[in-house]
This record gives C-alpha cells, sequence and structure tokens, in this order.
RNA sequence: GGUCGAUUCGUCUAACGGUUAGGACGAGAGAUUCUCAAUCUCUAAAUAGGAGUUCGAUUCUCCUAUCGACUACCA
C-alpha cells in the first residue's frame, strides 16, 4: 500500500443484464479516479456465472461506456499487459489458487450436495434457526477437514460432486479500511465459509476469482457498490490467506441509488414506472422485454454523466455544471457520500436543459435536419442552425426542436383558437392591416432596424403594442408564443411575412 | 432473525465543535417581455428521537427508531 504505487483501478462488471445507472456511476468514479492520478482504468467482464449469462449483455456495456465517454486503456475489446479481461478465459489460473489455499490449510474440499444442504437448512428453520456454514458445523459436514488425504482424493476421482469452502477463522477481529466508511471492524465468527471454486461448472466464485485478478492485474484501489461491504472481511482475510496483503488495494465502497419513491434501491422497473429511464442505452433482452435508454430519450452523455457524478458526490463547491476534465480535477474519493442517494428525473432534465442551451448550432441543427426531412421540410443546415439559435433556451431535449422550428419553416395550416378569440378582434386586424403596409415599405425585415422603427410607429400611431404584436403573432405562426416575432419575420423573410399576413386574413375573415 | 452500514429542507447536497444551517432541483410569488419559455429577484421548506462529553454539538460517544445492503456452488 506504498504512496508511490501506481494507480490501477478496475471496472467489474457481470454480464448478466444491460448497465444500470448504479453500475454506469461505479465506472465513472473508477474512471475519474484514474484519469486523476494519471493511472489505468481497466474493463474486466465478470463472467463466472455460467447461468445468468446474457449474450449481448458485455457489447451493451462496452458501448455504453464508450456513449458516455468513458475511455477504458485494458479490458476485453483492446487487450493490455493482463490479458485476457474475460475471466471465462481466466478459467485455468483459478484453480490452483484455490488449491493452494487448501494447501496452506485456509481452505478445504467439501462434498456436500445440494440437495443435503437444503435438507440441513429446512431442518433448522423448522428449528427457528439459521443454518450457516462456518466453524461450528464444518467438523460434522464430509468435508476434507476430517476425511483423509487418501480419502479425499478417491472421491474426486471417484467424480463425487464437491467444492472449495474458505477455512473463515473463529472469534476473530477483522479490522479493515474503507476510504469513505472509514474503519470498520467485524468478528470473523458472523461469517460463513463462502464457496470459492464451484463444482457445478468448475469456475471459480466471484469472492476468488474477484480477489486473484485484482492481485494478477496490480489493482491499486478497489471502488465499488456497497453491496460488497459484507464480504470485505472475507476479501481482506483471502489476501492475508494468499500471503499478498502488501500489495493488497484500499477500498471504496460506494452508497446505493435509490427509488425516486418509495423504498428501495433503484431497479429496472422503477424506469417502466415512473417513466424515465434506467440505463444508459436502449436495451433488449433476450425475452424480447426492452427497456428505453438515457441516449434514445435524448440525453447528451455529457449531461447524463455530469448528472450521475453528483449522485452521491460534491466537490463542496457550488459549481453544478462539470466536463469531464473538470470531473476529474475536481473529484475526490473522501467526499463521495455515505448514504444512499435518491435519483430525481426532474434534475436529470434540467441538467440536459442546460446542456442544450450550451449546445453548438450547427450539431443541433444536424439533430433537426432529419426530423423537418420527415416532415417534408428541406433546408439548408444554415438555416436550420439559424432557427436553432432562435429557441433552443427553451429545449430539454433534441426532440423539442421540431415543434419549436416547425412554423419557422411552413405557414400554420390552423390558427389557435384561444388565441384567436383572445386577439383576433376588428381593430387589431385593422391595425394588421396597416402594419402590413407598412412591412411592405421595408426593402427587409429585421429585428435591429424594422423592429425599433414599428415600435415608434406603433406608438405614434397610438396602437397597443401587445394586442398589435400577439395579432401579427397569429397570423405568422398561429398561436401565440415563440421567441421574439420580429426575429422570426426576419427568418421568413419580408415576403412570407406577408403572404401569412394575407392569408391569415382570409382564413380568418 | 443475524451482521454491517446509513440518517441535514419533498429530492441531491454544503457547513476541519462556534454560521441568521448555505446552494441546487422541484414548488409558490413577483420582475422583465409582443406571447410562451428562458432569465432575474423573493418566499416557504431540514439537522430522526433521547441521553451524554463540552463553555458550546449538524459535527464526537451511547441508546432507540427508521431506512438500506448482505445473509447462494449470483455477482
Amino acid at each position: 500500500m506504498s504512496e508511490t504505487r501506481r494507480v490501477r483501478v478496475r471496472f467489474a462488471p457481470s454480464p448478466t443484464g444491460a448497465l444500470h445507472i448504479g453500475g454506469v456511476r461505479t465506472a465513472l468514479y473508477n474512471y475519474l479516479f484514474a484519469r486523476q492520478h494519471g493511472g489505468d482504468f481497466i474493463l474486466r467482464i465478470e463472467d463466472t456465472d455460467s447461468q445468468r449469462f446474457v449474450p449481448g449483455a458485455e457489447a451493451y456495456i462496452i458501448e455504453a461506456l464508450k456513449w458516455c465517454g468513458i475511455v477504458t486503456d485494458e479490458g476485453v475489446e483492446q487487450g493490455g499487459p493482463h490479458a485476457p479481461y474475460r475471466q471465462s478465459e481466466r478459467k485455468a489460473i483459478y484453480l490452483k489458487y484455490a488449491q493452494q489455499l487448501v494447501e496452506s490449510g485456509n481452505a478445504y474440499y467439501a462434498f456436500d450436495t445440494a440437495e443435503s444442504l437444503d435438507a440441513l437448512r429446512k431442518e433448522y428453520e423448522a428449528k427457528g434457526q439459521t443454518f450457516a456454514y462456518n466453524y461450528a458445523v464444518r467438523n460434522t459436514l464430509e468435508t476434507s477437514l476430517r476425511l483423509s488425504k487418501d480419502e479425499v482424493a478417491a472421491r474426486i476421482a471417484r467424480g463425487d460432486v464437491w467444492v472449495i469452502r474458505f477455512k473463515m477463522p473463529e472469534n476473530e477481529n477483522v479490522e479493515m479500511d474503507d476510504l469513505i466508511r472509514g474503519h470498520i471492524t467485524i468478528n470473523s465468527s458472523t461469517l460463513d465459509d463462502k464457496v470459492l471454486y464451484k463444482s457445478a461448472d468448475q469456475l471459480p466464485t466471484y469472492h476468488l476469482a474477484n480477489i486473484v485478478d485484482d492481485h494478477l492485474m496490480e489493482i491499486s484501489h478497489v471502488i465499488r457498490g456497497e453491496e460488497w461491504l459484507p464480504s470485505l472481511p472475507l476479501h481482506y482475510l483471502l489476501y492475508r490467506a494468499f500471503g499478498w496483503t502488501d500489495t493488497q488495494p484500499q477500498f471504496a465502497h460506494l452508497p446505493l441509488l435509490l427509488k425516486p419513491q418509495g423504498q428501495g434501491k433503484l431497479s429496472k422497473r422503477d424506469g417502466d414506472k415512473f417513466g424515465f429511464p434506467v440505463f444508459p442505452l436502449f436495451w433488449t433482452a433476450p425475452d424480447g422485454s426492452t427497456a428505453m435508454g438515457y441516449r434514445e430519450e435524448g440525453y447528451f452523455p455529457q449531461a447524463f454523466i455530469n448528472m450521475l457524478a453528483l449522485l452521491g458526490w460534491n466537490p463542496g463547491t457550488e459549481q453544478e455544471i462539470f466536463s469531464m476534465q473538470e470531473l476529474i480535477d475536481a473529484f475526490s474519493i473522501e467526499k463521495v457520500s455515505k448514504s444512499g442517494a435518491r435519483f430525481s428525473p426532474d434534475k436529470a432534465k434540467w441538467f440536459n436543459a442546460q446542456y442544450m442551451k450550451m449546445a453548438d448550432d450547427g450539431e443541433l441543427a444536424e439533430k433537426l435536419l432529419p426530423m423537418l426531412a420527415e416532415k417534408g421540410i428541406n433546408t439548408t443546415r444554415e438555416r436550420a442552425a439559424k432557427a436553432v439559435s432562435l429557441i433552443k433556451e427553451r429545449a430539454t431535449f433534441p426532440k423539442d426542436l421540431l415543434p419549436l422550428t416547425e412554423y419557422m419553416f411552413v405557414a400554420p395550416s390552423s390558427y389557435d383558437e384561444k388565441s384567436v378569440q383572445k386577439f383576433w378582434k376588428p381593430e387589431n386586424v385593422e391595425n394588421l392591416k396597416k402594419l402590413a403596409a407598412k412591412f411592405a415599405e421595408f426593402d427587409r425585415i429585421t429585428a435591429a432596424e424594422t423592429e425599433p422603427a414599428v415600435h415608434q410607429w406603433i406608438l405614434d400611431n397610438q396602437m397597443s403594442m401587445g394586442q398589435l404584436m400577439n395579432t401579427l403573432r397569429i397570423a405568422i405562426l398561429g398561436v401565440s408564443q415563440g421567441p421574439s416575432i420580429f426575429d422570426i419575420c426576419e427568418f421568413i423573410g419580408k415576403d412570407e411575412t406577408l403572404r401569412r399576413i394575407d392569408a391569415a386574413l382570409k382564413a380568418l375573415a
């Protein structure tokens, strides 16, 4: 645990489905930490559960990280000095380590069947007790602890089912340190003899594979979800049993992400229930069910990351908008909060609106163009960018751009009844006709020159600014809303302005 | 049930034992404007409860309550 050790962190998801936003946040914090310390960020796939493996999940994870702008230095995709990075491809290394633990007396073979253990659990339950596979019972069961070496070998050779279990010490206070939670002590007697190596699929369990790989990959810091806190003593003891305590990584357990309403941690179903995504990308499960994603809902990855970064971490300043580089510079593991954070869809939208305001007009135009084309409107990138600049501050998502700009390209086909009732009065209509005549005097309509001139003209003729402008607005847009009416008239041009006034006068006569 | 962890406005959070407990989202009100947004200003809104330690606890300790995680040959 020397201070000079190179920082190497890993994100180690299990490919059992889409990557939940809680997982994305874990990956993000690891990434920020690595970058801040000039270290390495590694993506390792922990696919040691052959039962729950979901095809496509790994590809999803990789794509999600890419969309978020989280760049991996080593991993299943690009390889690296410690390849392979998929645990199923590292199968061969784990058994050796498990056996090493047996030889050193820290683990043992157990020959219980799933059925016999099941029966034991039921038996205890009937007595109102909870069965724990630990120091109290291990000597009464079929294990290498009481069987002779020859008999153990014979049983294995015979094909009996076996697992390797960790021999949890009895009544020892395990002292641990967590970068976020501080010092923690747990008595080992409350822990059980966890399975390290499974017979079912000849693969290690998470605990073994995780410790072995973190050691082999020279991981310096383990930053993971709080759900791992209960297994931290086991992991400490494993490092000790292997004799790796001098290079044991430091641990940081992140608080959980909670549901926006009600109780419990955020789950996949919450998205469906409350109408917001819990996954970064759209996901189609093997059973055909689907779940929406932030990307598809129109979130900017920067906004998504910004929102996620602040959910459980705070720099202590009042800054809220952070670029990835700013996050890297400001991040600190000590400032991660200890309690679970409730996810807020409203705040997520607010972040997106902030990024919308900052977005480049040209880039937004690229998103708008196809939407317009779908409506049969073809225009240039420049025109679209100009339209976007007029309205982007009132949009939250790129999809809002279409309804906000559509009327700038096509004349209204109908007029909002409420607005008409309010403003389309005989006097206003008469004034509108005069205004049209006034417009005709200009070579072209501009916000810079026409607007002040018309204002003065309205004053001189003792007309009502509010009444006339809204009447004009109805004629041009069909509704009484939107950005400055002179900006719009300038955008559509003098001819089109006069044409729309004329059309409205006829339609609403 | 057991073990561990957590607890500041409705939500996300700030406050190296000393502040009128700050900011943001959301809510309400107002300003501005040709309208709708945006923007700006203002308002309401919190230290879970109880004991201690201390001159002084949001902050430290203990108890209670509540919430959460874990308690698989899942990760």
